[in-house]
RNA sequence: UCCGGUGUAGCUCAAUUGGUAGAGCGAGUGGCUGUUAACCACUAGGUUGUAGGUUCGAGUCCUACCGCCGGAGCCA
């Protein structure tokens, strides 16, 4: 359908290129042409009014009767919701738009009229939503969780480059199981036994005695049959890695890497935060440093509070619930029993049951946002330990080689994109952190 | 894998003690000159998750299975 504007409206021809919503502001009283779809329409008998989504933003555009002529005004009344549409008009200032500028306009041309589009203006069910996440995209929160999602992966990468770090990819396919097969997916690679990454850190280590500060960022894959509003499958991970540095360093950077992410998206993305609803008050008292809580002293601090826990065990969500609640900071907890955790973190040369690892707990009850540590950089012991693990010294070579030439310490982290995401959206479930999440029942679409 | 909840129109939900399956939204038609998830009137829309059982009669009670949601375990 192409219809003309009548003789003393903006004609099309008028313009060469479109512009986006987003940019509105630096057009007002002139003519601009918006490529996108209805978000919605309503009209009364003479006026016509046109929500247009165009990924940019939501502007309304107002249609009357009198203005545009009969047949554009039966046309508009003819779009359904989700119809792309290019639209051309004049912005203007107005106080009863929502977004404050509206577009008067002088015509519109339809591409593809959008029939019985699935997801109404009213509310729907989690599992429906999720089985349309392909059109759900679309929608005014989920666009804002994008974006949030985006900023704090921009937030990062700034942070690491402008601290010489240098990103370098580690690969998705790994031979070998770092710390057991349970919870990789295996696939055949050539007759041969492979698996889906689960971290880039052995990998980082060796790039980290090659550059110093390195990272890498990319999808990570846990076949945990976990049902819980933290676990995807498949999540994204941001792993930097440092040579000469110790789990006090560690903590120093991964505190304010978080710290800086809080204050860049705060600075950006205050709109979508209150498309979100998100109570900003708590995340503008993020600053580093955070409060740290050695594993032992948590562990008093939890059987105080009545859990029932003994030394040596491992958190479980409530756990940290409990914990992170005490405090309006992201919580550091440091040095946990070498037992349970894996063989090439190292143990504290004051307390040898002990392990130089540490996580970040995330406040609000959003659980670990950041595991890491200091790594063993003596090759004896470290080699004790992997047989103590019971795994093959021949398969993990390479790695030991890291000691034997010109071995320092070495320290790095993990952050999951998707807890962060979620953490500082205020989101319940992670599911919505990510474009289409990969679930323990959930792999399309 | 275990425990709990749930499944009714395209969507979100009602339906009394077991007695004719209903509303809002969405869709369609008409009306309305400033709407904000617009509003008003009318119309269409159903194998009540599946299979079996009890009963004169089942959306409702019983059994099994399936899907989904939440929690536990396991994990980041």
């Amino acid at each position: 359908m192409q219809l003309s504007p009548p003789g003393n409206l903006p004609s099309r021809e008028n313009m060469d290129t479109a512009t986006s919503v987003k940019h509105l502001g630096e057009f007002t009283g002139e003519e601009v042409l918006l490529e996108g779809w209805v978000y919605n329409s309503r009209s009364s008998g003479k006026v016509g009014f046109l929500m247009l989504r165009d990924g940019t933003g939501i502007v309304q555009c107002v249609l009357s009767r009198a203005d545009v002529g009969e047949e554009l005004f039966a046309a508009f009344k003819e779009l359904t919701q989700e119809t792309s549409i290019t639209v051309w008009g004049v912005v203007k200032e107005d106080s009863r738009a929502p977004g404050g500028y509206e577009i008067i306009a002088g015509g519109f041309t339809v591409h593809q009229l959008a029939l019985d589009y699935p997801i109404t203006p009213k509310e729907h069910g989690t599992a429906f939503l999720m089985d349309h996440r392909h059109l759900w995209l679309r929608s005014r929160r989920q666009h804002a969780i994008m974006l949030v999602r985006h900023e704090i992966i921009r937030a990062t990468r700034d942070f690491l480059d402008d601290n010489d770090f240098i990103l370098v990819d580690t690969p998705i396919i790994t031979p070998n199981a770092c710390e057991g097969t349970s919870t990789l997916f295996g696939l055949d690679y050539f007759g041969r036994q492979a698996y889906l990454t689960q971290s880039g850190q052995l990998y980082n280590e060796a790039n980290a005695r090659a550059h110093k500060r390195v990272y890498c960022f990319g999808p990570t894959f846990r076949a945990e049959k976990s049902k819980t509003r933290r676990h995807l499958t498949e999540f994204w991970m941001v792993e930097p890695e440092m040579a000469y540095c110790d789990l006090e360093g560690d903590m120093a950077w991964a505190e304010q890497l978080v710290a800086y992410i809080v204050s860049r998206v705060l600075e950006t993305s205050g709109q979508q935060l209150e498309v979100l609803e998100r109570d900003t008050g708590k995340l503008e008292q993020v600053k580093a440093p955070f409060p740290r809580l050695s594993y032992t002293e948590a562990v008093k601090s939890l059987q105080s509070a009545g859990v029932d826990m003994q030394w040596g065990g491992d958190f479980g969500g409530g756990d940290e619930t409990i914990i992170s609640e005490q405090y309006d900071q992201p919580l550091i907890v440091h040095r946990f029993p070498a037992a349970i955790k894996a063989f090439y973190m190292k143990q504290d040369p004051d307390d040898n049951k002990l392990a130089l690892g540490m996580d970040i707990l995330a406040p609000e009850g959003y659980g670990e946002i950041v595991g890491g540590g200091q790594r063993e950089e003596d090759l004896e012991v470290l080699m004790a330990r992997l047989l103590e693990e019971g795994l093959s010294a021949q398969e993990y070579e390479w790695y030991l080689d890291l000691r034997r030439y010109g071995s320092v310490p070495c320290a790095g982290f993990g952050m999951g994109i998707e807890r962060v995401v979620a953490w500082i959206c205020g989101l319940p479930h992670v599911r919505e952190t990510i474009a289409f999440p990969r679930l323990l029942n959930r792999l399309e679409p």
